[in-house]
DNA sequence: AACCGTTTCAAACAAGCGTTTTATCTCCGA
DNA sequence: TCGGAGATAAAACGCTTGTTTGAAACGGTT
C-alpha cells in the first residue's frame, strides 16, 4: 500500500503537457460523482479517458491519490468559475453581500455541466467522509463559512442596534442559510420524484437565490430583534 | 439474478419469531448505514449478527432485497419514534404544528442511537439514489411534504391576509424549511470540523428546533407580505 | 424412534476489482 | 544510427465479493 514505488522518484511527473493525466482527472471526475469512489472502477475512467489501466498507477499513484487530485480539481475549478463575490461592487452592503453568496453558493453546487461535478462529489464527501475531506474543509469550506460568518454578523448587527452578536447566534443564522441551499443539491432526486416537472436552469435557479435570500434576511432580522429585546 | 429460487416457495418465510431474521435486519441497519449499500458486505452483517453468510440467501433472497427491507423498517421505526405531531394538542395554530414538524424532523434526522440509521441511510439514499427510493418517497416523504406544506400555507394565509398563496411561493419556503433542518445532519462531518465542540444532545438539538422555527416564521412572513405587496 | 420440513453451516464458485509485471512504442539527443 | 528515458499497452495476479451448494442440525408430529 504505502510501500515506496520502486520505478519513478515521485508519482506524477511534474513535466506538463500531459494530455492523458488531463483526460484521467477529467473522466475520473465525472465516474466518482455518478457512482461514488467504491463503485468507480478505474477500468471505467480508463474507457472514458481512452487510457489503459496501468496509466492511473504510472500517473497518480493509485485509485485514492487520483480521487483525492479530482477533489482538489473540481473545488478549484467550481470556485474559480463561481466565485464567492461575484458581481459585487466595492462598497456593497452586507445585504448585497448576502445575495451574491448565496447566489454563487446554488450555481456552484447546482451546476451540471460536463466536468462540473463538483456539488455532487461534495455532497459524497459529506454522506461518507474520506481522508480527504480535512483537507477540504481547511482548504475550500471554511474560508467560505467565515466569509458568511462575517455577513450576517453585519446584518445580524444592522438589525440588533449595534449590538455585538452572539457567536452562536450568527452561527446558527449562517446555517440555516447554507442549509437552504445545499438542500437543492441533496433532495434533488426526491423532488424529481416529488414534482416531476422540476427543473433548475439558470433562471430558476436565479430566483431560488432570490427566494432564500429574503427569506434569510428576514429570518436573521428576527433572532437578531428577539436577541435585542431579551438582552437589554 | 432474478430467477426463482427453487428451495422455496417464497423468499421470506411469513413465519413471525424468527429471531435470525431479526438480527440480521438490525446488523444490517448499522452496517448500511456506516458503509453505504456497495462497501457494506454480507459477510460484516452476518458476524454482527452471528449467523452464516447463506442466511441471507435464505431469509431474503439477496443483498439487495435485504437492503430495501431494511430501509423500509428503519423508516417506520423512526416514524413511530417521532410522529410528525408530536405533543399537540388539537386545536394547536399553524405556528405550534410548525414548531413540532421542525422538532420531529430534526430529531428523526439526528438520532444516532443504535438500532437508528434512518438518518444516514435515508442521507445515503439522497446523495445515491437506488431503485428503492422511489417507493420510499412514495410511502414516506411525499406525506411529510404535504403536511409541511399544508402548515406553511395556513401560516402564510395568516400573514397575508387570507389571500391563497402561489403554490410555488408555499413549496419554497417548505423547501427552506427542510433545507434548514436536513443540513445538520448532511453537515455533521464537516460542522465537526469546523467547530471541534460541536454536540447533538437533546437540549441542543431542541434549541436548534426552536431557532430554525423562529428563523422560518420570520422568512415565511416576510414571503407572505411581499406577495400581497406585489399582487394588490 | 423414524420422519420431514425448516433452519443453519462450512466450503466452494465465479466474477469483478485494484494492482503489478513485462513488453512495446515514441521521441529526442549524442 | 543508436541508446535510453518517458509513456502506453496487454496480460496476469491476488484478493474480496455476492452467491450457491450439499450436508448437517434442529424441532415438532406420528
Amino acid at each position: 500500500m504505502l510501500a515506496a514505488n520502486s520505478r519513478q522518484s515521485e508519482h506524477p511527473p511534474v513535466d506538463a503537457s500531459d494530455e492523458t493525466r488531463a483526460r484521467l482527472v477529467e473522466a475520473a471526475g465525472e465516474v466518482f460523482a455518478r457512482r461514488g469512489y467504491r463503485s468507480a472502477t478505474i477500468r471505467d475512467i480508463c474507457i472514458r479517458a481512452q487510457a489503459n489501466v496501468a496509466a492511473i498507477h504510472y500517473h497518480f499513484g493509485d485509485k485514492e491519490a487520483l480521487y483525492n487530485h479530482v477533489l482538489r480539481d473540481s473545488l478549484k475549478t467550481a470556485l474559480k468559475q463561481y466565485p464567492p463575490s461575484a458581481g459585487l461592487s466595492d462598497g456593497a452592503n452586507a445585504r448585497e453581500r448576502l445575495r451574491a453568496f448565496i447566489r454563487s453558493l446554488l450555481f456552484r453546487t447546482l451546476d451540471d455541466g460536463p466536468a462540473a461535478c463538483h456539488g455532487q462529489l461534495m455532497l459524497r464527501e459529506m454522506a461518507e467522509p474520506s481522508p480527504a475531506l480535512d483537507e477540504l474543509v481547511r482548504q475550500g469550506i471554511r474560508p467560505l463559512y467565515e466569509l458568511l460568518g462575517s455577513i450576517v454578523r453585519d446584518l445580524y448587527i444592522e438589525y440588533s442596534d449595534g449590538r455585538p452578536p452572539a457567536p452562536r447566534a450568527v452561527r446558527r443564522c449562517a446555517q440555516s442559510v447554507i442549509g437552504q441551499c445545499i438542500y437543492h443539491r441533496l433532495a434533488r432526486p426526491v423532488l424529481e420524484r416529488l414534482l416531476p416537472d422540476l427543473k433548475y436552469n439558470k433562471n430558476e435557479v436565479a430566483e431560488l437565490a432570490e427566494h432564500i435570500a429574503e427569506f434569510s434576511i428576514a429570518g436573521i432580522a428576527h433572532c437578531a430583534r428577539i436577541a435585542r429585546r431579551t438582552r437589554r
